[in-house]
DNA sequence: ATGCGGACCTGTTAGC
DNA sequence: TGCTAACAGGTCCGCA
């Protein structure tokens, strides 16, 4: 599910009901995610206070009074509150106990995910300090990405989905992203004009906010049992819709695999 | 430094 | 209906 929209919609939703709750038992069933979850966290955590919940790219940083809780949702994880007794099904690998009769349950059939800790500064956890800019911030500019292109043969589809580059861009949005802006996804990053370069820059960002947006309607309710409802409610230009008419002139979509992943662009307005 | 392919996992869907 | 193959929203690592 998780691209950021989804990752800052589950924030957005999860940060009022989290903020000041002390953090009860805690029961890890599987430690063997992306990587493993830390032996010593029930213990560390039990007793904890939260203080807020944060986001940097499409990690969720649960901070509280001893450290900084560290969730991906990876391709298919999902964090819901829902009731302390509610039984566990297969998947369901870490429980946090909230109080109030409420738990944080994390849950993840492919276990791309992670649930990590650190007591150190968030900033220079490995896997945050060599991140680039948030797309929705303003150090992700027309300048930056320009300067960061140029000379860069890669295709801008794969440019724009380096986390170094910029966070956040995931397989969706980047195709979405390049046909708002009509530009091609197998260009090569640094042949992209400086014009065009800032269309691009602002068409992520717009892809993403209106993404966020709709997020906050379709999964207000993400707490309940259907977490993952009406993600897809979403209108999509040219993801997922192969041979299909584009939107803005009737030309068939087309796809192919660019860097092992789905990739979706119109034949006639990118190039 | 950059760019590419492989790896990590399981569930769902398409096709024979 | 049943088996198999292809595919899925992420991202790190190692090699050329």
């Amino acid at each position: 599910m998780p691209e950021l929209p989804e990752v800052e919609t589950v924030r957005a939703g999860l940060a009022p009901i989290l903020s000041g709750r002390r953090i009860g038992k805690v029961t890890v069933r599987c430690e063997q995610l992306r990587y493993p979850v830390p032996t010593e966290l029930a213990t560390t955590l039990s007793g904890a206070r939260i203080r807020e919940v944060r986001r940097r790219a499409k990690y969720l940083l649960i901070h509280t009074n001893r450290g900084c809780l560290i969730v991906h949702l990876g391709m298919t994880g999902t964090l819901q509150v829902v009731p302390q007794r509610r039984v566990a099904m297969k998947h369901d690998h870490v429980d946090i106990g909230i109080g109030q009769g409420q738990m944080l349950r994390f849950r993840d059939p492919r276990r791309f995910g992670a649930v990590l800790w650190t007591e150190d500064e968030i900033h220079e956890h490995p896997l945050i300090v060599h991140l680039g800019p948030e797309p929705l911030q303003e150090l992700f500019t027309g300048e930056w990405l320009y300067a960061k292109s140029r000379k860069r043969k890669a295709a801008v589809k794969t440019f724009i989905m380096d986390s170094k580059i910029v966070v956040g861009v995931g397989n969706i949005y980047a195709s979405e992203s390049l046909w708002r802006a009509g530009i091609h996804p197998k260009r090569a990053a640094g042949r992209i004009s400086r014009a065009r370069i800032d269309g691009l820059v602002a068409q992520i960002r717009n892809v993403l906010a209106d993404a966020i947006r709709q997020g906050g309607t379709t999964l207000n309710d993400f707490q309940g049992a259907d977490g993952e409802l009406g993600y897809f409610a979403q209108e999509l230009a040219v993801y997922g819709r192969e041979g299909e008419p584009c939107l803005k002139c009737g030309n068939e979509i087309q796809r192919a695999v660019l860097g092992q992943r789905s990739t979706f662009w119109c034949s006639g307005c990118q190039g």
